[in-house]
DNA sequence: TTAGATATATAGAGAGTCTATATAAAAATG
DNA sequence: CATTTTTATATAGACTCTCTATATATCTAA
């Protein structure tokens, strides 16, 4: 299946968009990431460790976000991410994708039951 | 990111209902399903033949789907997909996954932009 | 002091998609 | 009549992504 914007990996494209949305307004650090993404869908969305880090690290390297290493007080070392530029702009160019592809695919699966 | 419901991976679910939906009225074979999925979007959703047949082969063999050779006058055998009792269930319950899906990622990521 | 929560990281397995290629027959074109 | 295009199915190999498991380290609470 090969829709015509940028999602070929729909799992993907949800994990860095359910990321993203989480650094819009300001820098978190992994593990607050993936605890806020679970507050606020009630346990719906769940990340693995091991799934959320290599995904960050990813997304760091595309420079979508920016890590910086930063320690306050007491505290262990933390790594925080802030949204760049380029991911503000494919955060959004991929609300719009999706918004094409929930259309798209409700018109062809919208139906209930057979 | 691992959802209550059955999909782990959003773009295998998308292609097993697409491919579903097609054959939820009447019995067609491979290639017709693939045009019909291109037509009915308007070209939005495209299978690849190397990712269609994989598809069809895995969804028969986990018996969502019954296939079956046959020939119609001098045409060449096709094989004909027909969907199960047990791919009906699955369409079903698939159906109303991408709705809590689509509800709770739209809650999360939903804003057009930063 | 020990257990549990916080915090990041990576290796290896497993699953899925994509590109490319192979085969074959019918239909259309020259 | 020969050739090309379209119809039709199939699979191998590469590539990418997620998941499980494991390793490391610190802070907090019992």
């Amino acid at each position: 299946m090969k829709p015509s914007f940028e999602i070929q990996n729909l799992t993907k494209s949800c994990n860095e968009l359910l990321i993203l949305s989480t650094v819009l307004d300001e820098k978190k650090h992994g593990y607050q990431i993936a605890l806020e993404i679970e507050e606020k869908s009630a346990g719906y969305f769940k990340f693995n460790h091991g799934t959320l880090y290599p995904i960050l690290h990813k997304m760091e390297k595309e420079k979508y976000i920016k890590g910086s290493w930063q320690q306050e007080g007491p505290k262990r070392k933390r790594k925080y991410y802030t949204i760049t530029e380029k991911g503000k702009k494919y955060y959004a160019a991929q609300n719009l994708g999706w918004h094409d592809f929930f259309q798209q695919f409700m018109k062809l699966c919208g139906e209930k039951s057979a």
